[in-house]
DNA sequence: TGAGGAGGTTAACGATCATTAACCTGGCCG
DNA sequence: CGGCCAGGTTAATGATCGTTAACCTCCTCA
């Protein structure tokens, strides 16, 4: 019952489709493209999938919730405010480096969502932003709201950079450097 | 001589398109709309510019050479490392604040540049992140090069978070917030 | 055995777009 | 005066692309 479900065929698409829309972008890739990557050419997409735009709206949907899911686990199971920045900053760097191509077309190409993916997202987005504004504001009542939800947003854009960086360093080196980089640019706002 | 120039008629087709291109992404813009918000419509603008590749090209290669040059210049009158790496930060964010549009296409919408500027600007955005880097390493000799280069990186993927984030806090504000955290994520690099 | 559906295929359609063609117009200069 | 050219216009072109249609072929299972 809890054991984990193998693979189904539209997770490999997805996948695929996020390595792809990462690279080029969500315009810059067509189903023909998209299929032949799977394998399979073109049209046959449409027996997985309803749209070339479903397919990017179930992939940003689903990380988003997951974020957001993870995110609450986190600062839930934490000790105090401090303790809570670490696990969510902690949570999406081992995120980010695990589903690069995810973060860079979540960022990127959100705006290429249906008008309905597109609020739903935007809204789970700025939950988990205020996830760790929260926090920030326990830690220091006095920081205005706007203040701290920019401050929250500056962090995830360090850790979002994550995906872009070339292979030059180690994963483990890259996941503390940015970690460390983000608790410390949390911990100067005053 | 030294007179500050008016703006031509190619700048303000610019500065819309920047603003077009920034909010709808640059597949998401067609020359009738972009023709249309500056008044005229579609096909004149081929009057001014040789295709809407070239328009992304001649703003994206421009502020590129402009935040290296800059930089540059910044660095040069900076006293020692430390003071290099604030003035960098500081030219950065006030850039960025000043040109939400361009820093918002400069990172979504560069690999939709033709081949020849796509390189172009990979270079130049190259060295602008190796000035920062090479503060960082005048500062920490022992530091290794790829830490380097990731810090300056996710340096300005703070920054550049800018443009995205609301209206709800001041530009001053922001400003020195952003800054604040850029400066202290630097510090913490060992 | 044989009906049916899941998952392919190729061909066609319709929309959208960047770009070009062909044409117009008003102001500047010889 | 008269021609030219900078800077518009609308209409046509050609390519690309998402999507649909029509058809095929196993595999499953009653």
């Amino acid at each position: 019952m809890t054991e984990t479900q193998e693979p189904t065929r539209r997770d490999q698409i997805l996948a695929t489709a996020a390595e792809l829309f990462a690279a080029r972008g969500f315009h810059g890739v067509s189903v023909a493209d998209l299929g032949a990557a799977c394998g399979i050419s073109g049209p046959a997409l449409y027996k997985h999938f309803p749209s070339k735009q479903a397919m990017l709206a179930e992939m940003l949907v689903s990380i988003s919730e997951e974020l957001l899911a993870v995110g609450r686990a986190r600062v839930a199971e934490a000790a105090g405010p401090a303790d809570a920045v670490r696990a969510l900053v902690d949570w999406h760097v081992e995120f980010a480096l695990g589903h690069r191509p995810l973060i860079i077309v979540q960022d990127r190409d959100w705006e290429s969502l249906p008008e309905q993916a597109r609020e739903q997202v935007r809204r789970l987005q700025r939950q988990y932003v205020d996830l760790l504004a929260a926090q920030l504001l326990a830690q220091r009542p006095d920081l205005p709201r706007a203040a701290a939800h920019a401050a929250a947003q500056a962090a995830f854009g360090l850790l979002n950079s994550t995906p872009r960086a070339g292979h030059a360093i180690s994963d483990d080196a890259l996941r503390t450097l940015l970690a460390d980089m983000a608790v410390a640019a949390l911990g100067s706002v005053t």
